[in-house]
DNA sequence: AATAAAGTCTACTTATTTGGTAGGTTAATA
DNA sequence: TATTAACCTACCAAATAAGTAGACTTTATT
């Protein structure tokens, strides 16, 4: 499961892009629109801006923004990011290897249903993109 | 990710499987050989008997052993019972399924892209049984 | 019948993660 | 120089995960 800060990172994310054109958005704005706690929110947006995914702009006339083409971010960057790993195993992760202990992965079949766990899911979240994020 | 608990379970199962025609397994013996802690192996092996993947026999020359031909149970169905739910949102989960708060599932990006990851993943875990944990 | 073997059950404890908050700091603008 | 709004550090509480303790029941053997 996605924790609930992920998802409400996607919430505001497709916020950003539904007002793409429109300047920098507060963090108060998106807060109330998307019913997100404010502070919270903050930590998320910070994260995300440091991941590369958002720009940011201080003072009067300030807030957030998108960093490049919503169609260039993939939403398993957004997820390693803010969630971690996105396979079922560490043994199977990209982004998060780990070595399995007491378990020879030549010889592990869960390992190799989990890679193609992993396979099928990053198919389709390596190409779905922020722009997906928002509907018609 | 899967829990520990959840990797404990499979590698416990997947010993079952290779002995399954030894007769009762012991706890202490699983424990051993996989190096898991043996009180929690005990409760994980417990909740795997009352879901009716395994039986057990009391007393001396008892033990644990599968319930039932091990190609008849989905990796799938291992998961939901010591993991709870598979699906990566609440409101695409076919067991654990839970309406979203603020968000109309008819026009959610995120609702649908999850619902194809939950697809793809399901397609492989309810076909992989737990005959497919042991290799060679 | 007595004993020992082995799973069963209830109830902890401890560590880690998640979700959220507080309050001061810095940068941009007017 | 006052105001606005993001930035940053640190903290806290609740929940979940991971593991442990110890007494109880059932079964087989002597």
């Amino acid at each position: 499961m996605l924790s609930k800060k992920a998802q409400y990172a996607f919430r505001a994310l497709e916020y950003l892009v539904e007002k793409q054109d429109q300047g920098p958005v507060l963090i108060s704005e998106i807060a109330k629109k998307k019913k997100i706690p404010l502070k919270f929110l903050e930590n998320i947006l910070l994260e995300l801006r440091k991941a590369g995914f958002l720009e940011s702009k201080k003072g009067k006339g300030g807030g957030y923004y998108l960093a490049k083409n919503p169609a260039k971010i993939p939403v398993a960057a957004v997820i390693r990011v803010v969630d971690g790993p996105i396979a079922m195993l560490p043994c199977v992760s990209l982004y998060f290897y780990q070595r399995c202990k007491n378990c020879d992965e030549k010889h592990c079949g869960l390992h190799d249903i989990m890679e193609g766990v992993r396979d099928a899911t990053l198919h389709i979240l390596e190409n779905k993109t922020l722009k997906d994020l928002v509907i018609g």
